[in-house]
RNA sequence: GCCCAGAUAGCUCAGUCGGUAGAGCAGCGGAUUGAAAAUCCGCGUGUCGGUGGUUCGAUUCCGCCUCUGGGCA
């Protein structure tokens, strides 16, 4: 390694209860390496069992960085999280490890890679008004309203795409920019760091259903319904937080509304935990040099380690 | 044993006054710029339970059989 070169970081990827936890915790036990947590539910203070957050026997083992951020009626975002992690980052290289990103919440890891283009932040406010109004007179009808302020904008999104052109507004609204203006001036910011992106995943689709129900079942013999009962009873939380909308907590939540049965609500569960898997899996397959890791192989951790000498990630040790 | 109602996509069901069928959910694929575990887009061939009959033609009408509910014994 030359005195020139970028300081080494390892992006570990991969769907939900595809085993990223695991194979971290070998890794840090065996190389110098810290482990920063890409994951937008594992912010969330008081969500533990749901979000399958690593508990304290873990957490001495191997220490999480950007977990318990946060409150769950707050919010966070992604351009947060990527201030914070290169803060991590900086701070685990500057004691001489190698930062180990780990998670899959592939929008943060995006947004760290690429940096993002300079935008207001979200406005509670604003976004109140346009939900009333995007509810209430449809969301075409906004995004008819995009159209004219944004044309470009408008163009890229789908007229129900209620999210994306709540935003898109509320950046104009703002700033008195537009947000394809906003994109035009973004410079690129490339990563400071020579990265190895890895990601685990089973190879057959079915496999990782099977784990997925597997895991949603233990969250349920671990207390899941009863940390949502608190959370639920609390009387300042609500469904359209982001918090709440997170994957079994949302079931959760229906199913202390009575929306539907005990069992349904596990099922439901386990079926939006398979469609993050798959939306997650859509984001890998397109992300480029990336090095994919079979959750099954007995050789996993061999094989990893074999990636990241090649990179140069712990040649110092060899 | 008898009577009634069902049997159609992985699941729940609709439908074809006889011209081989379509919704929701699931699943699969994709998008993704401060909510991202979010939000959104696209994809529907399945012996229409089996078998015989009527018919130019049956998933549709008729008979028998099998299975599943419910009722009567």
């Amino acid at each position: 390694m030359n005195a020139h070169a970028l300081p080494p970081a390892i992006f570990l990827m991969g769907p939900t209860a595809s085993g990223k936890t695991a194979l971290a915790l070998e890794l840090v036990k065996r190389y110098p390496c810290e482990i920063i947590s890409v994951d937008s539910a594992l912010i969330y203070r008081d969500m533990d069992i749901g979000t399958a957050k690593p508990d304290a026997e873990m957490q001495a083992l191997a220490p999480h960085r950007l977990i318990d951020l946060i409150d769950p009626a707050e919010s966070y975002s992604a351009a947060t999280f990527r201030a914070d992690a290169l803060r991590e980052m900086a701070d685990i290289t500057a004691a001489g490890k190698v930062p180990l990103l780990v998670g899959g919440t592939m929008m943060y890891f995006k947004f760290l890679r690429d940096g993002s283009a300079d935008l207001p932040q979200a406005d509670d406010a604003i976004r109140e008004q346009l939900l009333q109004e995007g509810q209430a007179d449809g969301w075409p009808a906004m995004h008819a309203r995009l159209a004219k302020i944004d044309p470009e904008a408008a163009a890229r999104l789908k007229p129900m795409d209620s999210q994306r052109i709540q935003r898109a507004m509320e950046v104009y609204l703002v700033s008195g920019k537009t947000l394809s203006e906003h994109w035009a001036e973004q410079e690129t910011q490339p990563l400071p760091y020579h990265v190895v992106n890895l990601a685990v995943c089973p190879t057959e689709r079915s496999r990782l259903h099977e784990r997925i129900a597997q895991r949603f079942r233990i969250m349920i013999e671990q207390g899941f319904v009863p940390e949502m009962e608190r959370l639920y009873d609390r009387g300042d939380l609500s469904i359209d937080m982001p918090s709440m909308r997170c994957v079994g907590y949302r079931q959760g939540w229906e199913y202390l509304e009575g929306k539907y049965s005990y069992d349904e609500m596990i099922e439901r569960g386990i079926i939006a935990t398979r469609q993050l898997a798959k939306r997650q899996i859509t984001w890998l397959r397109s992300w480029p040099d990336l090095h994919w890791l079979d959750t099954d192989d007995p050789d996993i951790l061999r094989n990893a380690l074999k990636i990241l000498n090649a990179n140069a990630i712990f040649s110092i040790l060899d």
